[in-house]
DNA sequence: CGAGCGATTGAAAAGACTCAACCACCGTGG
DNA sequence: CCACGGTGGTTGAGTCTTTTCAATCGCTCG
């Protein structure tokens, strides 16, 4: 089911820039190299669970992976996007507990997975890796308290929009056309992450559609009048 | 406006068990009480602005506290409740931020406040300290995480159920009468924490009444059936 | 006493959800 | 090859929840 493969160097990984092991020293490199599992995940693959201790500390080297949680009646609300050189589960393992939401990856997604205990090595010996932490923690909350008082406040219409934007910025667009997502998401994850049932979101995205905000073509959606999308979301910057 | 009163000393707090400053050593200790100032805020002060970088790190002694942020349209939304021995203002302190939140006294509240030198000093010579606050950090995610589920997906009257018991679970209740919550809030407060219309919020506590699950006097609130709250609020524990 | 605020209630409207049907697409197996 | 079934997407209709607007009430404070 999931396959090692082939086994990116932390050394010259290009996404270490952004992650939270950027000022880890050459020799934790080379320790963490030798000691982590490498595996590529298929789309819709789950790679952590809700309830169930994560196995080691994930991080994203290539794909696209969402983070949710499964409410009562069973249905997904996606918390939080990841994205390369982003890190999974390690909140649970830090604090030693069942992991507070599950992961799977929207696309073909290469994953590396670092001991337990090489990370608590890590952080023990590496000083600054506790503040990178605690600046992810606080940026997390800082976007989760957000995401409370949007969905608390704003209508579905402001939120898609809002989420649309929010899809581009962390994923980007396709090469070669600066408008399409380069994410494609089932209606049912849209739905998702907008926090509203599948039917509202198929309809609110066609009124978009008709008001030529954006097109959509199967799970390609191009972003067609960004300031105006902007506009309806309710976007500052 | 707001006075320095009584100076509660850090070495002797009953609170500190309960705070990230749990384990700073008895130098340090005298060191903090030597810088820091205290304050009373009257009900409905504010202690902390949305926006503004905190001045220091504040650690309620005594009293009752609102963390909140305004939506679009200046409704607040309650995003968490602080008690006794609770720090506030401690992610913009530690990320060099504006305050993403802002809190006020529910109250009248004694808060300590500790200056943002001490508070980094402390951090450099206390080790765990930083572990403290991950714990902290990952702990208000995780409620955070929850709390945009159930936002998202449970109705108001599940919500509001969940609200009292957290209201009682958070600050107690009343001495002499273990039925009453302890904290008294406004109508449009306790919208604020269940994320709907003051309206809604009445209609949704007639019925209640009507039930016999709760009772309510002017501002007190006394929980009849525990039990039966409990079930319309979904709480598995 | 009157102003003003917070709480409550009623009525209407809007927003979102559910249920059901239908379609389009895709892959499978006869 | 095509019929078939399954999945995901779309649409319509009706309903339910929640919000909004408006009016009223009670209380407190100057």
């Amino acid at each position: 089911m999931i396959h090692e493969r082939r086994k990116p160097i932390c050394a010259t990984c290009q996404h270490r820039v952004r992650s939270i092991l950027r000022d880890v020293d050459e020799y934790a490199l080379q320790h963490l190299d030798s000691t982590k599992a490498c595996y590529t995940y298929k789309k819709g693959q789950v790679i952590l669970s809700e309830g169930i201790p994560p196995s080691g500390l994930y991080c994203l080297h290539t794909g696209k992976v969402k983070i949710y949680k499964t409410g009562d009646e069973g249905r997904e609300k996606i918390v939080r996007l990841a994205r390369n050189g982003d890190v999974i589960g390690y909140r649970a393992l830090l604090m030693g507990v069942p992991s507070p939401v599950s992961a799977a990856a929207l696309e073909e997604s290469l994953v590396c997975c670092i001991p337990q205990d090489t990370f608590f090595k890590l952080l023990r010996a590496n000083g600054s890796l506790s503040m990178r932490i605690i600046e992810l923690l606080s940026a997390e909350l800082g976007n989760a308290e957000e995401q409370i008082v949007h969905i608390a406040q704003r209508p579905v219409r402001e939120r898609l929009a809002e989420a649309l934007l929010l899809l581009k910025e962390t994923y980007g667009t396709e090469d070669g056309d600066s408008s399409a997502l380069s994410v494609r998401l089932s209606r049912e994850e849209l739905a998702g992450i907008v926090g509203t049932a599948i039917e509202t979101l198929v309809r609110t995205l066609a009124d978009f559609k008709k008001e030529r905000l954006i097109s959509t073509e199967k799970r390609k959606i191009r972003i067609l009048d960004l300031s105006r999308l902007a506009k309806v979301g309710n976007i500052q910057d």
